[in-house]
RNA sequence: GUGGGUGUAGCUCAGUUGGCAGAGCACCAGGUUGUGGCCCUGGGAGUCGCGGGUUCAAAUCCCGUCAUCCACCCCA
């Protein structure tokens, strides 16, 4: 079978207009927002060597041992397409030394990971995500939290839902793992077939199982916190605490889990209930990686680009942004040698600041008019030989069609006062 | 990796019991010998995803394959 070579790859897209304009406004945004939080930008390779994920996700997760991207580069080295963004920032900082200490940054770009796409899922996706260094300290948790919710509230998501739990130290997992599968055994028979065996591989994993009947009891176990010590459930506590403080509209959800192995202590996941079976907007959390006998702690979180453009597109009803880049003006030309000279013109325009389109086809008037119709441009400048002949130019206004005859010199100062008008109002 | 749905014009899709490949939108041209939008007329465009099979005859039925969508696993 032949492979449409105009196709990208299986679940990777081009993005172009006009959905690339939401994406444009939302990387906008959140730059703006980030910038407010004291957060500079980070940009690492998107390939990575491979030992680098598998030591900082965790050498059993799935994303490490079924979707990576990995191959043999050509001087023989393994290296990975970057699933995630967290591990390179680490890479990064573990090599500035104390540098390090209290750094701040972002990173957005794509990621990818070689799973069957679905909705809300592609191999090659895009991330934005926040690392915040420093030791373990619910001040700094709740700040990351805090940033979030800004970021929705400046995306304009009103759907959107933070909820927030512990993850505790990584010496209790064990024990959360059995007080969970302990708590489960007796109804085994009434979990889903799938949860059944859940409770064999991978126990938290039926926390978030979406049946109705395993659910029902889910919702009857006792929170994780039962099965770890007084230093994670003062942690949870002061976390708690710092969030009513700081009015942030998160709610407690004594049974979220989250899969990789570095995570401790506060975790936290952001869900939108219009994105189907891929629901969580973004997640975050505490984490202490280490890389090269060196060891880094942080609070972040990623939040996945595709969900949050669907999320917005569902509760705005607007299939795309904005479009950007209308000309100001759109020229036509009509008759031999007109044209080139109209290049010239649009040339001038252009150096001004005013953006201005042409056909260089040498089509009719009627089709150039059409065009310029098409291009949403405020005025069509019209120029053929019997305005070359007076050394005058045609200004059409396209809204109500009047139009006037300018030489040159009123022609350039009427379009750099329409252009002001137009960057002004957006 | 597993399961189900869908592949027909640039886009959205119709196509009956197997019998000439269609519509709307978009695009182009004309109606207006130099003026857009609304209207009218005309036009170009399709390997019916691809390969095989059944049949006098396949977009239609069968098998395979690829792509896509949705779900599982898992995750943003």
């Amino acid at each position: 079978m032949t492979v449409p070579s105009f196709q990208p790859l299986q679940g990777m897209s081009d993005l172009a207009a006009p959905e690339i304009y939401l994406w444009q406004e939302v990387e906008e945004t959140a730059r703006r927002i980030l910038a407010l939080y004291h957060v500079g930008e980070v940009r690492t390779p998107i390939l990575e060597p491979t030992g680098l994920f598998v030591r900082s996700l965790g050498e059993g997760t799935d994303v490490v041992q079924k979707e990576m991207y990995t191959f043999e580069d050509r001087g023989g080295r393994q290296v990975s397409l970057r699933p995630e963004g967290t591990a390179g920032v680490i890479r990064f900082l573990a090599g500035q030394g104390d540098e390090a200490a209290g750094a701040r940054v972002y990173y957005l770009g794509p990621m990818f990971r070689a799973e069957r796409p679905q909705a809300g899922r592609r191999r090659q996706f895009h991330q934005l995500g926040v690392e915040l260094i420093g030791p373990p300290n619910p001040a700094q948790d709740v700040e990351a939290v805090a940033m979030q919710q800004h970021l929705l509230n400046a995306w304009g998501l009103h759907g959107a839902r933070i909820e927030i739990n512990t993850r505790g130290l990584p010496d209790e997992q064990d024990a959360v793992s059995a007080g969970i599968r302990r708590a489960l055994e007796p109804d085994a028979g009434r979990l889903c077939e799938d949860c059944r065996r859940r409770l064999l591989t991978n126990v938290l994993r039926v926390l978030d199982c979406k049946q109705e009947g395993c659910r029902a009891l889910v919702d009857k176990l006792p929170p994780v916190t039962d099965f770890m010590g007084q230093e994670s459930r003062a942690y949870l506590e002061e976390v708690k605490r710092l969030l009513a403080l700081m009015e942030l509209p998160v709610e407690i959800n004594p049974r979220l889990v989250r899969g990789l192995d570095y995570y401790l202590h506060t975790i936290w996941e952001i869900k939108h209930p219009a994105l189907g079976a891929q629901d969580a907007l973004s997640g975050g959390g505490r984490y202490r990686i280490e890389w090269e006998g060196a060891v880094v702690e942080g609070v972040g979180f990623a939040a996945g680009l595709e969900r949050i453009l669907t999320a917005l597109q569902q509760e705005k009803g607007h299939p795309a942004g904005t479009a950007q880049g209308r000309p100001v003006a759109w020229i036509v030309s009509q008759g031999a040698g007109t044209l080139e000279q109209n290049l010239v013109l649009a040339q001038t325009l252009r150096r001004r600041g005013v953006p201005c389109g042409l056909a260089l086809d040498g089509r009719s008037v009627k089709a150039q008019m059409r065009a310029a119709n098409r291009s949403g441009a405020a005025f069509a400048v019209i120029r053929g030989e019997l305005e070359r002949e007076k050394g005058l130019v045609v200004l059409k206004n396209m809204k109500d069609g009047t139009q006037e005859e300018l030489e040159l010199p009123a022609l350039l100062e009427r379009l750099l006062l329409a252009t002001r008008a137009e960057v002004a109002s957006t």
